[in-house]
DNA sequence: GTATATGCAAAAGCTTTGCGGGTTC
DNA sequence: GAACCCGCAAAGCTTTTGCATATAC
């Protein structure tokens, strides 16, 4: 079984048709689309109706099993959660390019807790644009 | 003069009345207001309407003299850029805490670029907790 | 004086929700 | 069999926009 369907069992979210749809779009995503992203490739595979999109994304994010973003403010986007990683928005096209953890964790945690907070989670959110061949030193 | 108000000159931005009456109460913030909430303020000195709050926050979010953020996905919220900070959300509260740009910048650049990127822009995020002084070492 | 901003109200997204019938465990 | 989920369509919210008028430079 796909490891976001073992995720919902564990979790008590019932396996419906939808809900399975959904999951399975999500999985093979490689990109981080909206629910109506989402609600244009389930057609693909079966009539399932906009509002129970947004329901299923909804169930599935209030258990942990996606996580919502909602980059510069724009529509909600979705992703499985796999490691932690954060986001670069490439201003020209657009695209979204995933950044890894790497030694961000450790240098925000210590920020936080000199505040006096414990750390929950984080986000980075980098806007960039390519650096052409031409312009590389 | 107000210190926005310079800038909206310096950059070419009409200086109307709803245009200083909202800069009025962003420069007073000590918060980061919605649009709703910013309308609300403004009526208490001039009577706008909503439409026209929202104009004038994007025309002043293009000219860089604004900040737009949207915590969590939640709706837009403004500020003026002072120095360089990112937020921090306590989820028992909702309070936002700035934090001090620190030492991010630079680790974030080199990542960045390590991509093939050059930084434009970038935001740190943080879910929190506080810590209470029973709970303290 | 001219280009541009405002008010008003309507419209345009995105997202949620109420209800009757159907599906999962 | 009980609880919960789905489809449909309507409503809710935030944000944008068209048009006639008013205002800043």
């Amino acid at each position: 079984m796909p490891r976001l369907e073992t995720l919902c069992q564990e979790r008590g979210v019932k396996l419906t048709k939808p809900c399975r749809t959904v999951l399975g779009v999500i999985e093979r995503a490689r990109d981080h689309p909206c629910a109506q992203e989402i609600h244009r490739r389930v057609q693909e595979e079966r009539p399932i109706s906009l509002g129970t999109i947004y329901r299923v994304l909804n169930r599935l994010a209030a258990a942990g099993i996606l996580t919502r973003h909602a980059f510069n403010g724009s529509r909600m986007r979705f992703e499985a959660p796999s490691h932690r990683h954060h986001h670069l928005v490439d201003v020209r096209t657009g695209q979204i390019v995933e950044i890894d953890d790497g030694e961000f964790m450790l240098l925000i945690e210590q920020t936080v807790e000199r505040l006096g907070y414990r750390l929950i989670d984080f986000k980075v959110e980098v806007t960039a644009e390519r650096v052409t061949p031409a312009e590389r030193p």
